[in-house]
DNA sequence: CATGCGATCCGCT
DNA sequence: GCGGATCGCATGC
């Protein structure tokens, strides 16, 4: 696998509704550089072809912006392609990218990926589980990958930037699986989840 | 200040 | 299929 010819994504492909973005995620490449030494071993790039994601709205309820800012939920206001990461249920990350304009509170959630490159740092990571199981949920995700709070904030978008999103010319797929969200107690009824067939 | 619970995962049944 | 783990934040008294 390379990733040659990848090219990351723009700002543009970004700041537009998250019920656009999310399907067009699909198939695109999720590419994170951890830094050698820094603690959050092992190094190496990582990659994996996202494969299932979820839209998060303005004015919905089932989204982290619907009460407003708020110093957890704060990334999610800034410009599109930053991520904002949080922490769940005391133990998980999930990781989403910020869509719209600034303000907005839009974003996608993350959900799974198939890892491509980098799959010993993540079987490290995910110490003991299957490889069908190193990256196939939005906390496993975040553990294979490393992303963590001290992710929260980063511009996907910025030259240099240590996670980002890139496009190897594989396009999304053209029946992705639609569904409604999980793990929500409002908002149940949209149809604002996406997987590769 | 106390409480409740969450965009989850895992191990056991 | 079910419940426990585990903690930051929002909410309410």
């Amino acid at each position: 696998v390379t990733i040659r010819g990848t090219r990351r994504l723009r700002r543009s492909f970004f700041a537009r509704p998250a019920t656009t973005v999310a399907p067009e995620l699909l198939n695109k490449l999720l590419v994170a550089e951890p830094l050698a030494g820094s603690g959050d071993a092992p190094p190496g790039r990582l990659v994996g072809r996202i494969t299932e994601v979820e839209a998060y709205m303005p004015d919905d309820p089932a989204s982290h912006s619907f009460r407003g800012e708020r110093p957890r939920n704060l990334s999610m206001f800034g410009p599109a392609g930053v991520l904002y990461v949080y922490f769940s249920y005391g133990m998980h990350h999930c990781a989403n990218v910020v869509t719209g304009a600034p303000g907005d509170g839009q974003a996608v959630l993350l959900r799974a990926v198939t890892p491509l490159v980098g799959i010993e740092a993540m079987r490290a990571r995910r110490k003991g589980r299957p490889d069908r199981a190193l990256a196939d949920g939005p906390g496993k995700l975040c553990q294979a990958f490393g992303l963590a709070l001290h992710h929260d904030g980063v511009d996907m978008c910025a030259p240099g930037a240590p996670v980002w999103i890139g496009d190897d010319g594989t396009p999304p797929p053209s029946e992705p699986r639609v569904g409604t969200r999980v793990g929500i107690s409002s908002g149940t009824d949209r149809p604002w989840r996406w997987r590769t067939p």
